[in-house]
DNA sequence: CAATTTGCTTGACACCGTGTCAATTGACAT
DNA sequence: ATGTCAATTGACACGGTGTCAAGCAAATTG
């Protein structure tokens, strides 16, 4: 808090004139970058895809190029969801967001009769959801070394491969 | 760690003449896992495996069966990687030795000729350590309810589907 | 047996980070 | 001229890690 109240060029005590704790400065910092960086508009091009393999597409491109963007304050709010209620609820509600996404896309596919018959619906939705994780894209892109284009094309490949039904 | 120590039945100061730090303790903690519960032995069906996949299998046996035991003290440990170099140098070099077993099972499969023709070695390797991260472990089992059996099988399944070569 | 070492105890303390509180100031609005 | 608002300084409580000193009891050693 002292540091980025130095940053912000404010006294410590002015920071928490506005934000009551530090979990309440990153839950609102998180809701201001949704705004900032347009995640809404984002998932346009994933609701409005024609096909289910073109919404699983749009939506890992959408998802996966707003995961850099947010990097930053996720990954401080993720550091004190094991010792902070609030925090932990701000997160865990952001990734039920983010599940929803997957699970229209999966929903998707399934109407289309291009879910692999691997996996029911409730499964393959997990698999996404962990493939997108940003413990995931943390681990190949920083640990890993990937470029961001890289993680976009490989994992869209990846999830065509394990989810989508290879008959077709 | 004065929770630990009333637990022990010692003085959290007489935990401090055993451990100088909270990460020596974790670190140390982890080391005598790898020993309590063989570590090493549980890697034996791996190597010895005759073919690429099998190996593949073998080794996804092994440390998938692996992570629920040292879950605890991994946890704790990561918690600490932010802010504590000696605790993130104890937990990447843990990643690293994984890292290595599957590097040995990709190069396995390499020599059979069972690689899939669209990952590099190296990608391959990113991909199956991430997959199997112990942040994906907790997101499958913890946070989608999946039993033990289910993560070991659907990852064997998943990492033939992607790392196998299809033709075969 | 006496002296020393060993393992642990209690109790105090420093440092850091979060969060709180009180008193003060300076600008702006009515 | 008064009151409000935003910010300031400075102090403090609390919890957690890590340190230090003094003491004590049991085991080890000469």
């Amino acid at each position: 808090m002292t540091d980025i109240a130095q940053r912000a060029g404010i006294s410590r005590q002015a920071l928490y004139l506005h934000f009551s704790t530090r979990s309440r400065l990153l839950i609102t910092t998180t809701h201001y970058l949704d705004e900032l960086k347009g995640s809404e508009e984002r998932l346009v091009p994933s609701r409005t895809a024609q096909t289910g393999t073109e919404r699983l597409d749009a939506f890992i491109e959408a998802w996966g190029g707003y995961i850099p963007e947010i990097h930053g304050v996720a990954r401080a709010l993720l550091a004190m969801r094991d010792t902070d209620a609030a925090a932990a609820k701000a997160w865990d509600e952001r990734m039920q967001d983010m599940r929803e996404g997957c699970e229209a896309a999966i929903e998707a596919l399934n109407r289309d009769n291009m879910l692999s018959s691997r996996h029911a619906p409730k499964q393959a939705t997990d698999i996404l959801w962990t493939m997108l994780s940003v413990r995931s894209w943390e681990l190949l892109t920083i640990e890993c070394g990937w470029q961001q284009d890289d993680y976009i094309a490989t994992l869209k490949s990846l999830a065509q491969r394990i989810l989508v039904a290879d008959g077709a």
